[in-house]
DNA sequence: AAATTCGCCAACCGCGTGTAG
DNA sequence: TCTACACGCGGTTGGCGAATT
């Protein structure tokens, strides 16, 4: 059956509205409501469908329509939401009193969508593109070239710059890799009560295949207080039965590179909760914590901040995601002493947590 | 100065869902 | 249970001004 357009109406005008068309249908639902949609044109003297006239009234007219930039903390809010959410722009907007669905879906496509990517995260899935790592060192190549053509630096400090460069980006990729497989073979268990990991059992050989070998490629020019220097070290937390302290965190972990002067331990440990209870970001008190060495850190670094987790999730988040929080004691993901409020989730009040579960 | 491209955003379109008869 | 209607939602479009060539 279906339905028709409630607009295919001869004679109905379209297009945008008019200050007279906007003060009568102000006028009318101030005096009588809306009402029904579909009869109000009539009722008001609007040649429109009702549909626009609803469009009109809350999109643009409504009177507690809040207007000009989001606030830093509107757009805090929208990452944290969309990051839950997905596009279920009427319920972000319920979060955001004054802003309607249109006028965040606008913002975010026009804004905040190219911010992530950017920054090389995926605005759907809020993580690191993969697709990003695998051209990262060929974009390098350009822009050094680019910069060679301009006579900036001399060829061999450009040589150098390049290969830093491009051995960061193996090394991304790999702990990409490696987490994915992490994160795919976690979620496989149901009660998350103890897991044992197994990467091959559901992640792609050739993922394995390009890790080591991406493992393989960098460990030569790699300090070795970055990388261990066993395969079998990489690997074995991601393929042995862990259980968790009361941190959720692994003892001992094997040290990954992270960009943002960070390190992050691998480690598949999963906890009886939902959520990994790490404590505050890099706060690893069973872990080493070593700062990468100079020369990795340069612009890229600074631009690519894989510091966030959520819930459920061994992969970096968003670096768009605020870190900052009150602190989380019983929330419904149910988070051991000292684990923080690092994941926007639990920015959220109680009640909002319940109502989006 | 003119033409073209780009970015933003209000408005439209079509589909899904809830509900009354 | 079926059908038609009303509404809400998310994706898309088109117009307009700004920026660029």
């Amino acid at each position: 059956m279906g339905r028709s357009p409630c607009c295919d109406e001869n004679g109905l005008k379209k297009g945008p509205w008019t200050p007279e068309e906007d003060q009568k249908l102000v006028q009318y639902i101030q005096k009588h409501g809306h009402g029904s949609w579909r009869a109000l044109p009539k009722l008001a003297g609007l040649n429109r469908c009702g549909k626009s006239c609803r469009l009109r009234w809350t999109n643009y007219l409504r009177p507690d329509i809040k207007r000009g930039k989001f606030s830093a903390e509107e757009e805090q809010t929208i990452l944290n939401l969309h990051s839950i959410l997905g596009n279920k722009w009427s319920a972000i907007a319920t979060h955001l009193p004054g802003r309607t669905d249109n006028e965040i879906k606008n913002f975010w496509n026009t804004h905040l969508k190219k911010k992530l990517i950017q920054m090389g995260f995926d605005p759907m899935t809020h993580r690191p593109r993969t697709d990003l790592f695998a051209s990262l060192p060929h974009l390098l190549a350009l822009a050094n070239l680019r910069e060679v053509m301009d006579q900036q630096y001399p060829w061999e400090e450009q040589a150098i710059k390049l290969q830093e460069a491009i051995q960061l980006a193996k090394v991304q990729y790999l702990h990409y890799l490696l987490q994915s497989a992490a994160t795919v073979t976690s979620t496989t268990s149901n009660n998350h009560t103890s897991t044992t990991t197994n990467m091959s059992s559901s992640t792609s050989v050739t993922d394995h295949l390009d890790a080591i070998n991406l493992y393989n490629m960098s460990s030569a020019n790699i300090p070795s207080s970055v990388v261990p220097k066993d395969h079998s070290i990489l690997f074995e937390n991601a393929t042995t039965t862990t259980t968790s302290s009361s941190l959720g965190v692994a003892d001992p972990c094997p040290i990954l590179l992270l960009p943002n002067d960070h390190q992050i331990p691998y480690t598949t440990t999963t906890t009886t909760t939902t959520a990994p209870c790490l404590q505050e970001p890099f706060q690893f008190s069973s872990c080493n914590y070593q700062k990468p060495p100079p020369n990795m850190s340069n612009e890229i670094n600074q631009e690519s901040n894989f510091t966030g987790f959520s819930p459920g999730e061994t992969t970096p988040r968003s670096p768009l995601m605020n870190n900052s929080g009150d602190a989380c004691s019983t929330s419904s993901y149910g988070c051991t002493t000292g684990a923080s409020s690092f994941w926007p989730e639990l920015l959220l009040e109680e009640p909002f947590i319940h109502e989006i579960a």
